[in-house]
DNA sequence: CCAAGGCCTGAATG
DNA sequence: ACATTCAGGCCTT
């Protein structure tokens, strides 16, 4: 049954776009803002809550997509060794708060700090015995204490993730607005965020608001991108400012096109992959 | 506009 | 053991 366009749920899964899976026996199990989602080993997603999801973004011609970012030798190759994958369609909310968290950090600690969050401030519940905790509301997140916030281990952004739930409750960041703006109308509203820049922005944008077009610029990718791709993008000064970001992404998008974010996600996975292998 | 330094934390390094 | 470094940035000076 697998062909080409099959979704390589693993290797979508690790490749730092979540944090909240685990995987028992051949299922995996995930936490999406207020739903669980199960994928067993077909590749079958099922919303605990029986709730439609486009998690999978299964609208995305994929096909097409691929198409348009195979642009050098490099994507093509990153693109055939890991052809089924994906990016997902996540809880902004859940989102937002896990990339302010990722800021200086690295996966294992992401997702340490998430799990203790949802323990703390989410629902429990129970299902074929097994207990989860769903990801917090943004209201309670906004009401806890920042000392409390802080027991999760997430340091000094634990005022920043406060602010964001309020920002998020008093509908100063619309999530529903932000899907339906473009690209730069969504980053402004979300870098007046503390804790949100460039990056962060980008992740949220990419992963949780349908901006194909966002492509993260994290020292991961300067470093692919100084490696493989030093005559098309050139990075003149030691740090990416502001102004830098703005020039590369726009580059960027000149070059692999409006779907350039796929492109990340592809190049991302292969240099983490090569380097090593710490995943979920 | 750019560069430098501080920031919580815990796993890895020496 | 214990100190230091470093990790998938952001913010302030």
């Amino acid at each position: 049954m697998k062909n080409k366009f099959t979704i390589d749920v693993d290797n979508s899964i690790n490749s730092g776009q979540v944090f909240l899976w685990q995987k028992n026996e051949m299922d995996w199990y995930g936490i999406d803002g207020q739903n669980i989602l199960k994928i067993n080993q077909n590749g079958e997603i099922k919303s605990i809550k029986n709730v439609k999801t486009e998690f999978f973004r299964k609208n995305d011609d994929i096909q097409k997509i691929i198409k348009s970012i195979s642009k050098d030798k490099t994507i093509k190759k990153a693109v055939n060794e890991y052809e089924g994958l994906r990016i997902f369609s996540q809880d902004p909310f859940q989102c937002m708060i896990s990339f302010i968290i990722s800021s200086n950090s690295n996966i294992q600690k992401i997702k340490n700090s998430l799990e203790k969050i949802s323990e703390k401030f989410g629902t429990k519940v129970k299902i074929q015995n097994k207990e989860f905790f769903l990801f917090p509301k943004p209201e309670k997140i906004a009401k806890a204490s920042i000392e409390e916030i802080k027991t999760c281990g997430v340091g000094y952004r634990a005022p920043f993730i406060k602010e964001a739930a309020k920002m998020v409750t008093s509908k100063k960041v619309n999530f529903e607005y932000l899907k339906n703006s473009d690209y730069n109308e969504a980053k402004r509203n979300l870098r007046l965020i503390p804790g949100v820049g460039n990056k962060v922005a980008d992740c949220i944008m990419l992963f949780s608001l349908n901006k194909l077009d966002a492509f993260p610029l994290d020292t991961w990718m300067i470093k692919i991108l100084e490696k493989y791709y030093s005559n098309e993008f050139q990075i003149e000064t030691k740090t990416i400012t502001e102004k830098q970001y703005e020039i590369l992404h726009k580059k960027i998008v000149d070059y692999f096109g409006p779907y350039c974010g796929y492109a990340q996600q592809f190049l991302f996975k292969m240099e983490r992959e090569n380097y090593e292998k710490k995943w979920l």
